[in-house]
DNA sequence: GATTTGTAAGATGTCTGACATCTATATTTA
DNA sequence: TAAATATAGATGTCAGACATCTTACAAATC
């Protein structure tokens, strides 16, 4: 495929996911984008500098801004004097290092996201809620309890903790039935977050361990006491750093097989 | 404490590490080491690009360059029009982003690196060796075994497989004896690989899986069998994408705190 | 003929200076 | 008093030049 196929014009382009970004993390999710859904495969070799400033009509600082937010995550590798590639091994599933959500984790997969055993309820924060969250003790927060499904297999059940204050649009509540219905529809709580909040997640957090599941767990995950799992605690944060959102997640190991990338 | 006391012409300072390393990477490196060893308080403003430039004697794109590498990694924050900042939880310790190798791990958490039970010896490549560090089968690997020490505590037990065709210099083999001798003086393989092949190790690419230990490891961990521990298989590459070296690491997870920095 | 050296092309890395855009604060204005 | 408006200062973007590294190939040397 042609080079000017796959690069026009960041402004002819779609989605932008991402108002408070800057131009040079725009370009660099455009092309790590192309990397995942495969049409820059590895190891090619991308147009240098100059040309790509050129095709995609920004300026040759900007483009190296997306080049070194890219190589930093793994996905291309510069050759000074020589040129820069896709990775060997792009991190294109399954990676830790990118804050995509359950939801797009499964999708990313191969497998169509799904989910079961809903339920949201509004609880006083905990000493440990409120710490991450940045709350006073008992504000109330609302909790999304789900197991989530890929290809109709239970892989992950999932907490989303997230202060009652935040869900709410000039001032005005929003009732509990209406998140309900989106997570219906478009499965994503960053979905929400972005869409109906305006809030965009900058990063996340997240702290992992290795676990065995309990009986709980094992029953929700529909897998036998003592199997392994993995659990991560993350926080969800704002581009000034605030904290959104807590996440525990609880993943099925034999569904699951994490990488990253790991840069010296 | 003054600017002009810790940003200091990078001339001026101590150790390189990377001989192969752009300019933005060693001063990106430079002022993690400053975040990590605690010289920069969480949330401290930093001075503004043109005063960095100045104070660090590099030009500002070169600034920005490395304050683009720090931002994706999740230690500092830029705010358009604001300042930069260094992050609320910059992941200075247990971090599974970056690089380090368990001696380095070790000692950022605070503990004195050691190891017992070391065993080296060389022998045929199994396929799932050969196919990782792009070998033919049979291949001739060298196998250093080790439980790591953290203050006498045992808390991981790793595997270090090295194709054997690396270890020689100027044609000439360098006996085991000395690697050995090499790295009862200074604990890591990564030095070995840096100060006596001149091989850098640009990034890592790691798998992580939550077990149980069966007798054996349990038994070099000096654990109760079925406790939990991360395994993490892990491919080093140098900066033209060879695979270097393969890493088995068993942790236990009583003694490790995994975190890692998820942009979205 | 084999090895070394030199040279040129092309790539990324770095520098400089200017301007654009965003944010926060202070000031003015209705 | 409250809203609109300047203003200072920060990061973001642009443009062009030059530096340095890698590769390939030709030429010189042994």
């Amino acid at each position: 495929m042609n080079n000017e196929m796959l690069f026009k014009p960041l402004s002819e382009m779609m989605g932008d996911n991402c108002d408070n970004c800057s131009l040079a993390q725009k370009v660099a999710e455009h092309m790590r984008s192309l990397i995942m859904e495969g049409e820059l495969a590895p190891e090619t070799r991308l147009p240098n500098e100059p040309d790509l400033s050129s095709l995609l009509r920004v300026s040759r600082s900007t483009v190296r801004s997306a080049l070194t937010i890219l190589e930093q995550t793994g996905f291309v590798q510069r050759r000074w004097g020589v040129g820069t590639f896709i990775a060997k091994d792009p991190p294109t599933y399954n990676n830790l290092s990118i804050n995509s959500g359950v939801t797009q984790l499964i999708r990313s997969s191969g497998a169509e996201p799904g989910f079961v055993e809903f339920m949201i309820n509004i609880r006083p924060a905990s000493e440990h809620i409120a710490h991450l969250l940045s709350l006073e003790l008992e504000d109330p927060v609302v909790i999304l309890e789900r197991v989530r499904l890929a290809n109709d297999r239970r892989v992950v059940f999932s907490l989303d903790i997230v202060p009652q204050a935040l869900f709410k649009i000039d001032n005005k509540e929003i009732p509990l039935d209406e998140v309900e219905k989106f997570l219906y529809e478009k499965q994503s709580m960053y979905t929400f977050f972005r869409e109906r909040l305006g809030l965009d997640i900058h990063h996340g957090l997240a702290r992992i361990r290795p676990l065995t599941a309990e009986a709980y767990i094992a029953e929700k995950l529909g897998i036998p006491r003592k199997s392994n799992i993995f659990h991560i605690e993350q926080v969800d944060y704002s581009n000034d750093g605030e904290p959104l959102a807590l996440t525990d997640e609880y993943y099925d190991a034999e569904a699951f097989t994490f990488y990253f990338y790991r840069s010296s």
